[in-house]
DNA sequence: CTGTTAGCGCTTTCAC
DNA sequence: GTGAAAGCGCTAACAG
């Protein structure tokens, strides 16, 4: 900058203002300045900028535990289009389900002045996201709620969700079903499991533990989780998996073990419907997750008070047939149901 | 700091060196100045550290034109497992293609001084990332190579790829082979062309205009141009897809229509086992794309030298044969095919 | 209209 | 071992 107002022959101030088109600047200075910019190849040091002003970087921070899962994609993709329609951009940080490296990265981005972080945390215990400790920047929890601190946060119907499948399992006969669960540890399989036993409950039937497997974390632990369950000598007639891993890791069990056994999961995936056997999924948007994330957290950047008392949103999910049975789908959850048919809310184009 | 250097009893400048493990500290107020640090959950403005430093962030960006699409979730991947290991964060910024976007997301990036910047850029004009135009930090282009600017690049092997699958469809006696491409103006979809180019003119068979159809971006695109293929008078009897949208819009097609038509795409994907007809996809390794970025930008990092002439590296692919045709899969690139079966480069876990 | 002074939060250099 | 001063690149506030 300096360089750039000797060349000019102004004041550094006289460059500052020509680059934040102060009205006040002749044309001819702001002419010069301009054109020395353009010669040094000078670009304002924000960093600089935003430590002086001590304010608004027009950055957002989304943190996620696992970007190779689609949900976070559509996520950031919801997150980024409401921030972009008032300027703000986001950045996506992947933790890998790794506390201190999320720690890590949080401190990173706050203290890189972005204005607030969207964050799906991982473990039980988020005291380290209490905004005191964040330089003051806000939070907004995905994906499970905030647990030792006071946030805004989304949630998705886990619980409804899951139960509205599963008594779909029930209504159509089953009695002995089996759940692919996650580790419980994790609020979503927690919450998923809670809905598989409400229905089961609610119709009367009991939970046969040798039914029950948690902690799949991929397709491939799943499938032999299914292979397990189905080898049983009194297998189940049914299985629940409680996200599109252990639903695609059953269903190469069920196909491979050619045992007709009926099939339900939570998520909606891509080529769901294409698979030659009937499924039931829990569907939902997760574009919207985004978009309500990012809109809670810029009404808390524009909002000015901050004492306004934490917001709880919840997306509804609904339940889609695909294959064999031929039923329209039926919204399961709140007001909106985006989904409907089989070409889903995932968002993409064709580049490579 | 001013603060904690109060709390402790001792100045902002002590506060700073207990911060680096200055040794020369007595152990007594180093004590002190944690203690304070703790109850005023102070931590280090590294803006402002940075600033005063004038050098290294330790966190490089990372952007991508689509974050829906898994081969960037697992490019991210790679890119921060080679990262990591030398405690570099990885922030990833989303342009959807757009370049203004681009542009305006990159100032941010380095203008808030990370290290550097591994980018596939939009366009076919990357003049916008001239070292000298970004403070100053390294960039790697992947995907595409550079065009306008001298830089390290890390690229797939498509022309190689799509004319090592393309060949497999004319030994297997097809001679009328449709071909679903992206855009030419994408880098990626002009070279996958151009190898399905090479290999029909190789086997003496001509290119029927009437075949050839670009500018698919999604699914239902991709679908809709597979049908008008299949639904000509004299249609083709294979289609060879230029990624895997377009492989499973053909496939949908294909399907629905009951053609039979062979059906080769480029880029692997989850569940193309599964789809119950045979399919011959080109895969390759997006993770060891983001580790060869991460590593050319790194080694730029810490390799002195500026004047290093820039590299080129290219990752090979390999030609998997999914479904009815029974035979080993066969690499089809240089040294490495990590690719052996079904279970693909994708990694995830189960968290929702 | 433009320049000067001061300071954002930190660290290097030199005293003590 | 610790503190005081100066300055990284920028901009509000006040002069002129």
């Amino acid at each position: 900058m300096r360089d750039v107002a000797a060349l000019a022959g102004v004041s550094a101030m006289t460059v500052s203002r020509v680059l934040h088109d102060d009205p006040k600047i002749t044309d001819e200075t702001k002419r010069r300045v301009l054109d020395a910019v353009g010669k040094l190849g000078y670009r304002r040091d924000e960093i600089a900028r935003n430590l002086r002003l001590g304010r608004s970087s027009g950055l957002i921070g989304l943190v996620v535990t696992n970007i190779a899962n689609p949900f976070y994609a559509q996520l950031a993709i919801g997150a980024e289009e409401t921030a972009e329609q008032i300027g703000v951009g986001v950045v996506l940080v992947n933790t890998g389900e790794d506390k201190q490296r999320e720690m890590r990265l949080i401190n990173d981005l706050v203290s890189r002045r972005v204005d607030g972080i969207i964050v799906a945390p991982a473990g039980d215990d988020h005291r380290h996201l209490d905004v005191n400790r964040l330089h003051g920047a806000p939070v907004v929890v995905t994906a499970r709620p905030p647990i030792g601190i006071t946030a805004d946060c989304v949630l998705v119907d886990d619980y409804g969700g899951t139960k509205d499948a599963t008594s779909r399992l029930v209504a159509r006969g089953h009695t002995k079903i089996g759940f692919l669960g996650l580790p419980p540890s994790a609020w979503t399989g927690a919450e998923r499991f809670r809905g598989f036993q409400a229905a089961m409950t609610e119709a009367g039937l009991p939970i046969d533990d040798r039914y029950v497997r948690y902690q799949q974390r991929d397709i491939s632990e799943a499938e032999k989780a299914a292979r397990a369950l189905l080898a049983l000598p009194d297998p189940p007639t049914a299985l629940f998996a409680a996200n599109n891993r252990n639903t695609i890791g059953a269903f190469r069990a069920v196909n491979s073990m050619g045992t007709g056994t009926a099939l339900a999961g939570f998520d909606d995936f891509e080529l769901a419907d294409m698979l030659g056997l009937p499924l039931t999924v829990v569907a939902y948007d997760p574009v919207e997750v985004g978009h309500l994330a990012a809109r809670l957290l810029l009404d808390r950047l524009s909002g000015g008070e901050p004492g306004t008392p934490p917001r709880r949103l919840t997306v509804p999910t609904s339940v889609i047939e695909y294959g064999a049975v031929a039923e329209p789908p039926r919204r399961a959850g709140a007001e909106q149901a985006r989904r409907g048919g089989a070409e889903p809310s995932h968002r993409d184009d064709a580049a490579t």
